[in-house]
DNA sequence: AATCTATTTGACAAAAGAGCAAAATACTCA
DNA sequence: TGAGTATTTTGCTCTTTTGTCAAATAGATT
């Protein structure tokens, strides 16, 4: 593997790692029409201010949203559409997933 | 959101988060035709079987790959192909990069 | 300029993930 | 059955990630 494979991949899975927590991907799903203000993005998932705010600075440096400044707010942005893409591709799977496990619940 | 909200992402981002390494990342694309035994995997990666083994098991628990014994040999398959879309989805974006740095450098 | 609001940053503790080497398994095949 | 091979598991250490609270910042509004 040559080194620009290697930071291929690195860069790659960067992404790949930013999607990998479910608070970012609820914000990902969250903004999938339209830009919110933090405070919006904060009443969606439910956890403290400070915390949003850090998932979104990961989500904000692998380039998956952007920000901009209105008014008192900073509204944030889904710059990478595709990242819905793949996202409605493992929903089937994961889908399929949780109707068992429901199946298994009820059994 | 719901409980199962909740589990939908924590199920969802646990598939992002496998895909969220550059070896895991590279077993992938290296399974991308046909299967390959443990130990070609780890030539082609270059690191310490045992931790192959164990991205190995991290791809299989989300169900990305799947396992079968041939002889003396375990092989390793894609079975969820659509890690391999969402894959190329990014790649734009990460070529792109990859471009600058390099333009970077060399200016 | 002072104040107020929305958001980010820093410091910390707890938890999770990564890599390595050695030991343990699970098989196959003679 | 017993030796041999391919792979997995374990124990360990080191690093990274996460969440929370408090403090700091940025900019808007008065």
């Amino acid at each position: 593997m040559t080194p620009f494979e290697r930071e291929r991949l690195r860069l790659k899975s960067e992404i790949f790692k930013a999607m990998g927590h479910p608070i970012r991907l609820g914000i990902i799903e969250f903004l999938q029409d339209d830009e919110k203000c933090v405070c919006e993005i904060v009443d969606h998932v439910g956890t403290e201010i400070s915390n949003v705010s850090k998932h979104l600075s990961i989500l904000k440096k692998v380039g998956i949203l952007a920000d901009r400044r209105d008014g008192l707010k900073i509204m944030y942005s889904l710059v990478m559409p595709c990242a819905l893409d793949f996202g409605r591709c493992v929903e089937n799977v994961v889908i399929k997933r949780l109707e068992n496990q429901r199946a298994v619940m009820v059994a």
